[in-house]
RNA sequence: GUGGUUGUAGCUCAGUUGGUUAGAGCGCCUGAUUGUGGUUCAGGAGGUCGUCGGUUCGAGACCGAUCUUCCACCCCA
């Protein structure tokens, strides 16, 4: 014998009932997505190295799978470069393909690469698995999917504020109340950190930043201090700290830090934008927040950046994430387009939706009703009657060997089927069949348009 | 990538300062019941104690490595 079988790191398989909880949310999500116009478009699991490496910054390349090159890859290094023993510099030279990451970049690359195809505005989604290569935790897998929706080819605020209604959407489908949709604007985070000096420091700011609801107040200057943004500057973001109230009052204290800067106040102008425009049209369950220190995310926000977080009462990360990218297919040579895009983690999803007992009971269902199988001769004439059920959207099924009674009626139970049919040899001689209710026991024996009414019905 | 944590039957877990043949509940299989599952009763199967190595007369327990789980960083869905 061999040693157990086993499977990496951070992946899992999936039994029938998880499977069919997972299609629960992949069709709602996928409805939502269709109601709202976008279309499906489905990339390669793996892309070339250099489509992904440097894409999401130092951490992202590290947290990449790489896929090793066929053949006598060692043979053709170079001596030099494979005696320094140097990963980074040896890994392109033996890996030229990559386990995509994320739906973005690959999305950025389709959109360069078919442009030409493309009706503008394009509204696509995608549904598929991402490889990190990360440590796993609750909630964290290297293996997982992605449920993204984005637009390219329009500047519009409009589509803000759309997203914003497409998670409203989803969520409420989905029964999860309590959902928050925190929003923010790269261009007030910039905005900052230009007004207190730290312009060139924008991603060390945002990160530290980020921490706040974290670490606290003290550590997150203490970082920002460390990382070399003057204490001046960090004294004028005090009003920042304090930041509460409403999306109104908040709009208002950020007004007086950015005074002073152009691009802050555009940021100001199109988060009153898009919120304006949602209490107008109002939202189902969720509701939207102005968090001015959500920076997470990837490097290439030029706009809105969004945050979904699950009801307070379940530990869970993020649920999904998005924001504006206005010039994420200019790494890949096309200019002026702009981007705007959601995501949603199923997995993440599950789990919440999971320790919330908010799946439906019916997603597990298995078969409608199992004819028991006495023998050939009964087995070839419950397959007549079967053919008629099945015609008629009944799922029903045989079972395939003339076991004992029990056996058969076990198995029934296990599987929850609801109803078992009987069919002996006297029910065929009535041309009548037993249907036994598994739940509550009762029996009734019917002709065959009586038998699938009452499958029918209940 | 850093630090910590976890692993005993299919599942949830006991297992004393290292000491005979490693236990329980649930589940599973068989029978009581050859055309009736879920309840009940009787019986039964199932573990190289994550893996490899070490210490010891003796290791499930101690030590090391490794894999896995979960957690905190980092980062993120």
């Amino acid at each position: 014998m061999a040693q157990k079988p086993s499977i990496p790191k951070g992946t899992r398989d999936f039994n029938p009932e998880q499977v069919a909880k997972r299609h629960y949310i992949f069709n709602t999500i996928k409805q939502a997505f269709e109601t709202f116009g976008f279309q499906p478009i489905e990339t390669p699991s793996f892309e070339n190295s250099d489509t992904l490496m440097g894409k999401y910054g130092e951490e992202g390349d590290r947290l990449i799978f790489k896929i090793l090159n066929s053949g006598d890859f060692l043979g053709k290094i170079d001596e030099t470069i494979y005696s320094e023993k140097n990963s980074t510099k040896l890994t392109p030279k033996i890996s030229e393909k990559a386990l995509r990451y994320d739906l973005t970049v690959p999305f950025a690359r389709y959109v360069v690469q078919h442009q030409n195809e493309i009706e503008f505005p394009f509204k696509r989604y995608q549904i598929q698995p991402v490889w990190r290569a990360d440590r796993p935790q609750k909630g964290r897998f290297r293996e997982f999917y992605q449920c993204d929706a984005d637009v390219v080819g329009s500047d519009s605020l409009w589509q803000e504020v759309e997203f914003i209604q497409l998670y409203d959407t989803v969520f409420s489908a989905l029964k999860l109340e309590g959902v928050t949709i925190k929003i923010n604007n790269r261009k007030i985070l910039s905005g900052i950190a230009e007004v207190i000096g730290a312009g060139d420091k924008l991603i060390d700011f945002t990160v530290a930043l980020d921490k706040l609801d974290k670490i606290g107040e003290e550590n997150v200057k203490e970082e920002m201090l460390s990382k070399g943004i003057p204490q001046g500057g960090i004294d004028k973001l005090q009003p920042l700290f304090s930041l509460s109230g409403t999306f109104n009052e908040q709009v208002k204290t950020l007004k007086n830090i950015l005074a002073s800067s152009g691009e802050g106040i555009k940021g100001i102008e199109e988060l009153v934008f898009i919120d304006t425009a949602i209490n107008a049209l109002g939202l189902e369950t969720a509701v939207l927040e102005l968090d001015v220190t959500l920076a997470r995310g990837l490097n290439y926000y030029t706009g809105a950046i969004f945050e979904v977080a699950a009801p307070i009462t379940v530990a869970m990360g993020s649920i999904g994430g998005g924001g504006r990218y206005d010039d994420l297919t200019g790494i890949f040579g096309l200019k002026n387009v702009s981007g705007v895009g959601i995501s949603f983690g199923l997995d993440r999803i599950y789990l919440v939706l999971e320790s919330l007992g908010l799946f439906p009971e019916t997603v597990a269902k298995s078969v409608d009703a199992l004819f028991i199988n006495f023998g050939d001769a009964e087995a070839l004439f419950s397959l007549k009657a079967i053919k008629q059920l099945r015609a008629s959207g009944i799922h029903a099924e045989l079972y395939p060997d003339s076991a004992k009674m029990k056996k058969q009626m076990n198995h029934a139970n296990k599987r929850q089927i609801p109803f078992v049919i009987l069919v002996g040899a006297e029910e065929m001689q009535a041309n009548k069949f037993t249907l036994k209710n598994m739940v509550s026991g009762e029996q009734s024996t019917l002709d065959l348009d009586a038998l699938i009414n009452q499958i029918k019905k209940s």
